[in-house]
DNA sequence: TAGTTTCGGAACTTTACAGTTTCGAAATTG
DNA sequence: CAATTTCGAAACTGTAAAGTTCCGAAACTA
């Protein structure tokens, strides 16, 4: 978040220069509500439309907001559309409040609760629409970082809690594993843009990653 | 393909209609040289800058053409992005020489040779740029069917040889393998923007693809 | 109350680029 | 040769959207 901060009375941080901006009290007060109507409205428009279909005119009339309003807040469209990102990735996954089944492939499965994937979902029709505005590698990272990392701890920790019961080898590649969970499921939603469906997630699992992880001799060492 | 075509010797279709467009022969003939030095200067501009930053102008100035002479083939951006992708896409991997070693990790191995490799990583890099070009439908085949599509037919050749051989098991779902390759290829690609070393793809065969390949067991049937 | 800053809304300016037209030169045909 | 169509190059047009400015009203401070 970098938001340009004017007429802010609580940051009031004592700067040690005396010629630096203090903050000024006088005047109507920023309303912070509306950088969050702003933010929703970017994302609305950027899932339903895509970055190029969205507009600033189009965000500010979603928003009920002024143009003025939001070039107060965010110098330009892009810095608008990062800080959107971030705040769509706000919410992670509770990784303190995993599933805890005893069985790692329905753990797996419990994580992607429908509720849940209409979000991921929703955050994976931003990314698609999102295109060419990800090649800055500057913005890249807040937008696939905050939705693929999570989920991937996420398994991650649910693989090391069946790794613990013996339940899967010792010599699985969890990483490894999780990263195809995440490059499968991203690959069949942002290039395909095939619905995220819990028969495939079932068949990833059941047909690869599973089999993989219960193998019992030492794999093949890479070669490098 | 679909370039208009007014003045070309060679097509002339005999039109059953008295009122048809007959091939005119008078006039200067085009020079169909140009069609290519267009298409590659296209593809040059879109792995360097992507969609957005690929302007008619950039490329007829790259191409040495005139705009006239673009827009005399090709009758939008879009109708000359679409045939320079699959220009782009023209050389397919030759299904009827694969490698043949005995070994499956062995051919998969040489499936990607460095050289063919630069050679996908370049098409990677139009296709991360393509962005919300790809949402178009007609587009998305184009673009994204002729990379990976022709890469997993391959792959699945190879498989169904080490099945024959009896190298791997029996209740394997190869296509899901095949999918998971070129998927976590294609993450890697074109998501995290890393390049394809072949570490990275050695792990991937010897951490799961391979692992769940060879599992001797019947899989657990998929819940749907 | 006077001064300042916010608000939504709307008009405005600027810029970038797709697409068109024009130009003189070169090919091609009859 | 004359007519026609191509070529590269450049000028031109139209439009969409980013970014700016102004407006009257509201909120806040001193």
């Amino acid at each position: 978040m970098s938001e340009m901060s004017r007429n802010e009375p609580g940051g009031g941080r004592e700067s040690g220069d005396a010629e630096e901006k203090k903050p000024q009290k006088v005047g109507r007060k920023r309303d912070h509500t509306r950088d969050e109507k702003i933010l929703e409205a970017t994302i609305d428009i950027l899932a339903e439309s895509g970055f190029d279909g969205m507009t600033m005119d189009r965000v500010a009339a979603r928003a009920q907001a002024g143009k003025a309003t939001m070039y107060r807040r965010w110098s330009s469209k892009a810095e608008l559309v990062r800080d959107a990102l971030a705040w769509m990735n706000r919410s992670h996954l509770d990784l303190d409040n995993l599933p805890d089944s005893g069985n790692l492939r329905e753990d797996l499965l419990l994580l992607i609760r429908p509720q849940s994937m209409a979000e991921e979902e929703r955050k994976f029709r931003v990314l698609a629409g999102l295109g060419s505005f990800l090649q800055h590698p500057e913005f890249s990272e807040t937008g696939t970082a905050g939705i693929f990392d999570s989920w991937a701890e996420a398994n991650l920790q649910l693989m090391k809690r069946a790794a613990a019961r013996g339940e899967i080898s010792e010599y699985a590649n969890l990483e490894l594993a999780c990263r195809v969970i995440t490059s499968s499921s991203a690959f069949r939603g942002l290039i395909e843009r095939k619905p995220f469906e819990k028969a495939f997630y079932a068949d990833l699992l059941d047909g690869l990653v599973l089999p993989a992880l219960t193998i019992r001799r030492e794999p093949r060492s890479s070669t490098r």
